[in-house]
DNA sequence: AATGCTTTTTACCAAATGGTAAATGTTTTC
DNA sequence: GAAAACATTTACCATTTGGTAAAAAGCATT
């Protein structure tokens, strides 16, 4: 809760009273391992903050293929922004790798936080500008490097994520198979 | 000129005497082929609004190669955005790779402009957000797909770019070797 | 048309990765 | 603790891609 306060003020100030209307909005979702916080062909009812637990993004390509493009731990914001937004059907899912607990913000309060908070819309830019660029940045290597290179640099970017989650989906989000992974792991050793 | 008007009011409304101030503001930019809009260690002056030619942005990874991560066409912002609102010190090249003709914004014109118009910063803020999300979206499949699907669907994103620029930039862009696309090309013909 | 310059293709072989299925290891459940 | 379910590794070989250098093609200049 306090992690949540904590990263909010990194992007702008605000006063207890505007933190207390905030927090009032706020409603705690716990998510068991494998539940699907947003889903593709649906439209996303919430953003959350996570407190607890690991999440990742997923679509299906036009080979039916499932292809993990992100993954986010703790203390950062879980949403598909653009599509809650806008309240327009996703695309594609965001998913409990383990069991979660999370802040969530209807789409009504969200928007009334923005409505009644003078500057909050200039705090919720910076925050998503802020996990749009983290997100090039960490798929900046997923293309020019080799797949031994996009391993380490995954190990580098998440510490300890590669313990707690399945492997399958680390090959996925580096774009190789299981067997290329679970090969490259071998050799690093 | 007319695109670059039409291209803010997508975001938002904007009155004729907001215009003008806005475009009192705008410097004409000729940029011969080859010509750096943008440097690597050095603080980009400026953010463009790109009216003729084509650019690229790419930076050098940690085995020195070059490595092109975008392409921007005519009527689109041009800008190393981050680096230019902080006004540090920018890790990657703008690059023209034809001979381009730009509107360009200093620091200060910027700043003037966000402070003087009310709803300015929202635009922007849209405009950035959308840059973006456009950017990650193009560069989805490069991580998941196998070369050849990844550069047709770069043809498909980017209709005629391929007969505007070296193909060696290509080649970077969509994480292979020259020799690679060139194999490609010719088991697609 | 000939010259030099750059870009693109080709050819060669080495290395990396994919596809599949079986084997092993690990966790969960009863 | 045994059985079942799931996750990970291994092994096999086919395919793709990389690295390098030479050849060919395309462009500009004269």
């Amino acid at each position: 809760m306090e992690a949540f306060v904590n990263y909010i003020l990194q992007f702008g100030n605000l006063n207890s009273q505007q933190i207390e209307l905030i927090l009032s909005k706020a409603q705690m979702l716990a998510l068991a391992k494998d539940a699907y916080f947003s889903e593709a062909g649906k439209i996303p009812r919430y953003v959350g903050f996570l407190l607890k637990g690991v999440t990742r993004f997923c679509y299906y390509n036009n080979r039916s293929e499932e292809i993990t493009h992100s993954f986010v731990e703790e203390n950062n914001f879980v949403s598909d922004q653009q599509k809650f937004e806008s309240q327009i059907i996703a695309s594609e899912y965001i998913q409990a790798i383990t069991d979660c607990e999370m802040l969530v913000f209807s789409k009504k309060d969200w928007d009334e936080i923005g409505n009644t908070i003078v500057g909050w819309k200039d705090i919720e830019h910076l925050i998503v500008k802020n996990c749009l660029l983290k997100t090039i940045e960490r798929r900046s290597p997923l293309v020019s490097e080799d797949a031994t290179t996009r391993y380490l640099s995954f190990i580098d970017q998440f510490p300890g994520l590669i313990n707690r989650v399945p492997l399958s989906y680390v090959a996925s989000y580096l774009g190789i198979t299981q067997p290329s992974l679970s090969r490259i792991r071998k050799n690093i050793r």
